[in-house]
DNA sequence: GCCAGTATTATTGTATACAATACGATGACT
DNA sequence: AGTCATCGTATTGTATACAATAATACTGGC
């Protein structure tokens, strides 16, 4: 309980509370009590009551009123619908950069040092390191999107993914696919045709949608 | 979501927060002090803080650390940016919708039912009452997705845009078109044409932005 | 007069205490 | 034995109190 170094708990608590739900091992679908759960993360009830809210506000967990905290359960139903959303919001902010590049606000040499970043470590195939670098290529397209809307929502749905992402990190060998589809991403916004761009964002969204899909049925988990 | 517990506070304050936050004559911009917000909803700053949190969360308000409240200020562009993004995402469920309807999962009757009371209502001639019935058409459609993820990122930026929509309820008198681009989208829909609904319901989306970028333009609100 | 450094105050972050509510168990009655 | 009411306990919702931090005012030195 005498967790030294109480400063501003409640933001790293959010992302402790993200982390703790993507935990495979976790049970999805069942109740835990506020007072668990405080217990676990060691703090009191009122700051984790406001991570709570907030994991609640972007749909990490349900709280029925005066009802204990659930996980909600992990499905291939949900997997799609959060894809399947956000294949809509990457389809946006790609157009979007791709525009701004197109009108100058915004310089292409990031992308390209990402590009060449990727492309590097493929050879080099380090699956944990290629996967963070695809990461960080989203990530730069929500910050130079001009869009903090369509970002910040992006930002929810990809920590909900988080949960279906732990469960195939270890299968999943997609490393190659994504360096070719960021790729395509990239030279479509070199060549000015946001549009295009826009579509190869989407099926690369797409694609490891599927991909998650068939790994999730592969080995049975849900 | 409404205001319904006579006791449990938390919820009803999301939604108290919201509409006081949406007031026009809420000077946008400004800092506000927890204390004061505590005191004008008369609570104490325990659950103030859990709906702030939760506005938080879903971008209604703005808090850096160990700062004051901010209401984000109201511009062209953010109103852009909800709107844009929002185009997205009723595409995304319109498309839904339309697939569940012809698949026979979901019933057309809820769509024709509302679609009448429209065109009854377009004939009175009562604004007001039309506004509200153009809004359970689109909350019709988000139920009826299938989609929770995307139906509730929508109500976040539904919230978001009530702000804008408080400047200009008095001058907007989109009523008619209103009514049309929905048929659209329902004749769509009725013919089996889920991208046609789905583009119907983005030029939908679109229009609305224009107008409302023209009506604000017009009386150079911002 | 102005700047730096410190003291003071205001405001946020956290913990504890209490109240209200929902859930479960126990027992009475049919 | 089954069902319903009532009570007891567990859990959530709210308020108050305290601690830590950021903002502000003040004083002394230059």
């Amino acid at each position: 309980m005498l967790d030294k170094g109480p400063k501003d708990q409640s933001v790293s608590l959010v992302s402790r509370l993200s982390s703790w739900i993507a935990q495979p091992e976790q049970v999805h679908g069942v109740s835990i009590t506020e007072n668990e759960l405080a217990a676990i993360f060691g703090v009191s009830r009122t700051p984790l009551r406001e991570a709570l809210n907030f994991a609640s506000a972007i749909g990490l967990i349900r709280r029925q009123r005066s009802r204990s905290i659930e996980i909600p359960p992990l499905s291939g139903a949900d997997m799609f619908q959060l894809s399947r959303t956000r294949e809509e919001l990457e389809g946006l902010i790609t157009f979007q950069v791709s525009e701004r590049i197109a009108a100058g606000e915004v310089s292409i040499d990031g992308l390209e040092k990402l590009n060449q970043r990727m492309s590097a470590l493929a050879t080099i195939g380090d699956t944990g390191v290629l996967l963070g670098a695809g990461l960080d290529f989203h990530e730069y397209m929500r910050e130079n999107s001009g869009n903090e809307v369509a970002a910040g929502l992006l930002q929810q749905l990809m920590l909900r993914l988080e949960r279906y992402r732990q469960c195939i990190r270890a299968l999943d060998d997609r490393s190659g696919h994504i360096v070719h589809e960021h790729g395509q991403i990239i030279d479509a916004i070199r060549a000015g045709d946001s549009a295009g761009a826009a579509r190869a964002a989407r099926e690369h969204v797409a694609n490891a949608r599927e991909s998650y899909r068939a790994q999730l049925a592969k080995h049975g988990l849900f």
